[in-house]
DNA sequence: CGATAACGTGAGGGGGGCCTCGACTTAAAC
DNA sequence: GTTTAAGTCGAGGCCCCCCTCACGTTATCG
């Protein structure tokens, strides 16, 4: 590996890059990740200059504090893809994906392609779509889910959800269960009626997201 | 009535109001309502100064330009709540709704409420609201829609669609059909699980429309 | 206890949007 | 044609954010 292990950073630098940290974090969750960094600096009391130093885009920032929870998307995939009941992977899957995202307007933009170019998460979005993929192809060979549902319908259904997670967050950050579970209602085989509409082709889907980023941030 | 008949336009503030009215028709469509006034002065090739002259505020530019959707959409929910099958207004009343919204970030910035304050908004809201519970009423009265159905869910099943269309609208303009298809096929009597999650009191829903309207805007 | 590299700092340049206001221009009425 | 109220214009003040850099400070090591 062509990397060097970095040196240890001094003491007070140490203490700030933690201070930042935990700030960007409240700041990115609260605000989104278009919260200011000179706000985010002066809530870890530190100059913006010493933001900056430790930062350098508002990105490396990003990728640090949204690592946890990319990684805790990826193991949920992996979960449900390896539940007995494959309706149960799939319903298990969507939840945990819309836990993340409800009261955590970080992971809601994230999750909503509203950074498309979000560091490391371009990997982790290949692999949750894979994933995803797989846990459609099981429940579908089950018989449990309606058989015309496709990859992309997965991303468009955790959109939809994040703007109302997006609402309602602060007031009940349940409420989005009700809607996950009418919608699920809809995807079960028994409860389908033909779709008149054919799914958006992947290359639409990417195209898709790049507008979500569009819209406002950055 | 207390309001006196405004004075005849001069002949340039006349076209220029109109190139004003065009010009933030299109920005809105395109990138919401908060494009900014400078852009649409630009637009309309005309001044900032001249812009505020003829709209001192931006909600009084919004109101102009949003007021044939508005009537479009109360004009849908009475169409609804008087066709013959409930089912089919219901469906028709969402159908409605999301198309008005589709392919246009202003009237889906209204319909998500990222604007709750917007003027003459909140007569048409109320409205479309009780329209919506009549519609919802009569559709379980005839037994084809879920019992545990409220008013309050149609609003957050409209903003679900609004990221949608917000995503899509520039490449599929009609895609959003399909998720609202699926999700009424979750609304159907027959596809109905319980629901574990209570709905939204009243009075969570408003606080709920101020959230996303703290999001970004304004 | 120096010496020094790492670190912290905040003023400042650049950009952009909001909105105001006084000087200028023009349509319209006589 | 003159008058004048209505209308247009855009520079400029305000605010907020992004990002850089030269200078002062501090931890760490010999």
């Amino acid at each position: 590996m062509p990397t060097r292990k970095p040196p240890p950073l001094r003491k007070d630098a140490r203490r700030n890059r933690t201070a930042l940290l935990t700030a960007a974090k409240a700041a990115f969750a609260e605000e989104g990740l278009n919260a200011t960094l000179e706000g985010i600096a002066r809530r870890a009391e530190v100059s913006i200059g010493t933001l900056y130093r430790h930062f350098p885009t508002r990105m490396d920032l990003v990728a640090v504090v949204i690592a946890d929870k990319k990684r805790a998307w990826i193991k949920a995939a992996e979960t449900a893809v390896a539940m007995e009941s494959a309706w149960d992977g799939l319903a298990f899957f969507l939840e945990r994906t819309c836990e993340l995202q409800a009261g955590d307007l970080a992971f809601n933009d994230i999750a909503s392609m509203r950074f498309p170019h979000a560091p490391g998460i371009e990997a982790a979005r290949k692999r949750a779509y894979d994933l995803g993929g797989r846990i459609i192809e099981r429940a579908q060979a089950e018989g449990s889910l309606r058989p015309d549902l496709t990859p992309a319908d997965l991303a468009f259904i955790v959109w939809a959800q994040s703007r109302i997670s997006e609402a309602t967050h602060a007031i009940d950050p349940d409420a989005w269960r009700r809607y996950l579970a009418i919608t699920l209602d809809g995807l079960r085989a028994k409860a389908a009626h033909p779709l008149a509409v054919t799914p958006l082709r992947p290359r639409q889907v990417m195209r898709a997201q790049l507008e979500l980023g569009r819209r406002r941030l950055r």
